[in-house]
DNA sequence: AGCCAATGTTGACATCGTCAACTTCGATCC
DNA sequence: GGATCGAAGTTGACGATGTCAACATTGGCT
């Protein structure tokens, strides 16, 4: 099913893609800190230096998983979103959304949020990522309150959607099962705040 | 000025606090993932091998250090607490000390909330720790909501200050120096969302 | 005085990230 | 078409780490 196939060439010809997906692969199996280059290195078929041809070092074979997710978790706010009928149901939709991510890829969300495995100001390309997420709370909440309050109330949407992700996945807060109830509550929480 | 006396007896006396005293100091200076056990072991005058005589391997000693944080925060939470003319003004100061908390010990905050380094489930003591802390939040927001709401508030509070502190530390979310607002605002909003 | 369990120490091993040096190959120029 | 040159791949080596074994030292109890 994989690209399994015996290499027959000394040349693999696709080693950059092959090594970031078996790392994507190692990182939800072994998470990141048990996730070895030298492992990546063979689920792809290739020697242990070989990753050193294609990235400077582990965290910037890191980074680029990082960026990826960044990427996957603006795409499937932005993507939810589109559905809601109004602000307050947008906002619940983009929250379900990034639990749904925290919970589908706990090891690659939990990498997104370490800054001392791989620290953004090092990594432009992460920051960048981060950002374009964030952005798309904004653009939600920019349309529930008035541009003086915007601010405040983005920071505490993201804070609170982004802490019950981070508290259900490291400390086992609550069964995964409540994230459409809570996105519910949180959006209420957050128009709530807008209107007072 | 630390206790870096020569031992002159074969038995070191105290190598249990020493060892954890040093790996505390290492912790912050290092991080988690760069904290070694051989290093805390040189730092607290013994060799590598030391440490096993008091913890079972280096994730029982993370869970030593753990446990000691949510002390630390538990009563930073309790004494400030206490101070608040009101509800709402107590859960302002204990977010304040919660944020305060997570900014002068970044490495032992993101350590307790770590749980591929070290699993709650596998270290009671830890869970205990977490549960305490968590209840001076609870305590607070029982006194704002009637019965029904309290639990989702609890939730709701916990999150919003552990995101917040959380993204300012891995996120470079914004300035330290805002904490004092943000506390506020938080306890605003929950306010805001128990009179509604 | 003598013994024993707690405590401390060094030896050894597999694993890891990474630097160096070498090999192989495919595209480009005559 | 054959030489060449850089990109991509490989193995060797090193220091650091967590941890298992085996051994040394000691203080306290009988």
């Amino acid at each position: 099913m994989v690209s399994e196939k015996v290499r027959s060439t000394y040349h693999h010809g696709d080693a950059r893609n092959a090594l970031l997906k078996a790392a994507g692969e190692l990182l939800e199996q072994a998470g990141a800190a048990g996730l070895s280059l030298r492992q990546v290195a063979e689920r792809a078929g290739l020697s242990r230096q070989a990753p050193y041809n294609h990235f400077a070092d582990k965290s910037a074979l890191l980074a680029e998983l990082i960026v990826h997710g960044f990427d996957q978790l603006r795409r499937a706010m932005e993507s939810s979103e589109r559905d809601g009928t109004n602000a307050q149901d947008r906002l619940r939709l983009a929250g379900l959304a990034y639990i749904r991510f925290a919970q589908s890829s706990p090891a690659l969300f939990r990498l997104m949020f370490a800054s001392e495995l791989v620290d953004p100001a090092s990594h432009p390309q992460v920051q960048a990522g981060q950002g374009a997420a964030l952005a798309v709370v904004t653009g939600i909440v920019a349309a529930m309150a008035d541009t003086a309050d915007a601010a405040d109330l983005t920071l505490a949407a993201w804070a609170l959607v982004h802490g019950y992700a981070v508290l259900c996945n490291e400390a086992g807060l609550e069964a995964p099962d409540r994230g459409e109830e809570r996105a519910a509550l949180f959006a209420r929480i957050i128009a709530a705040a807008a209107a007072s």
